[in-house]
DNA sequence: AACTCGGGGCA
DNA sequence: TGCCCAGAGTT
């Protein structure tokens, strides 16, 4: 667990300062969505796949599939085809389908609001569960992927590998009403510059005051 | 904690 | 070719 020393603390407001300047303080998710299921739906997809092939079938895929009773009630080998191209297609499209008939089965047709119900939904863990609370529900939520635990612990943020402790190790020193913000701006860091093995510190903002940069 | 699932994009 | 991608489920 991480410790709040005035040090971190400074560099939490510093980092939070610059990345609202660098990429704007209206970051939300990149999965295009109409509504929660649609966002469950494609967050479902998303993983371990890039969200602009998620978006490239996401509006045929719902076009064919309007509703949460025609994934439920939907043959899995069509919905297979339709989305093929994403990886571990087999599986999603089983996921899905099991996740939309508990969905009326056991809440009403609607998107349930806390872990403890999304988590029971197949194909969703506890990433996916904290971007539906968080972008849908405006729950303060962190999601924690390889970017956000890669960062964090560059930054000094966290020293676990543990997604839970990071999690909790973040809803400590992040500002609360922003979580869901510096979450996807923190993601955005790390696909395009504080990459895993390669991290461009020469074209980082926050160079100067990264305990991990390797250009001083 | 390790392992498996897998197609497409990019170097 | 080889590596990577907003993970989840099973053992």
């Amino acid at each position: 667990m991480i410790r709040k020393t005035k040090a971190v603390m400074n560099r939490v407001t510093e980092v939070c300062k610059r990345l609202d300047e660098q990429y704007g303080s209206d970051m939300r998710t990149y999965l295009d969505h109409r509504n929660a299921f649609e966002l469950l739906i494609a967050t479902i997809l998303s993983a371990q796949c890039t969200d602009k092939r998620v978006n490239m079938v996401t509006p045929d895929l719902f076009a064919k599939y309007p509703t949460v009773h025609d994934f439920a009630t939907a043959d899995i080998k069509e919905l297979e085809k339709a989305i093929h191209s994403i990886g571990f297609y087999h599986a999603k499209a089983k996921n899905i389908i099991g996740c939309a008939q508990k969905l009326e089965s056991d809440f009403g047709g609607e998107v349930p609001r806390t872990i403890e119900e999304l988590t029971s939904l197949p194909g969703v863990g506890r990433k996916t569960a904290n971007v539906i609370r968080g972008n849908i529900y405006e729950d303060p939520s962190i999601v924690v992927d390889t970017h956000v635990k890669r960062i964090s612990k560059r930054l000094g943020f966290t020293n676990s590998d543990d997604p839970v402790v990071v999690e909790h190790d973040l809803m400590k020193i992040l500002p609360k009403e922003n979580w869901i913000r510096y979450n996807i701006q923190i993601i955005y860091l790390g696909r395009t510059i504080c990459k895993a093995p390669n991290a461009k510190c020469s074209e980082c903002f926050m160079s100067d005051i990264c305990p991990s940069c390797k250009i001083k």
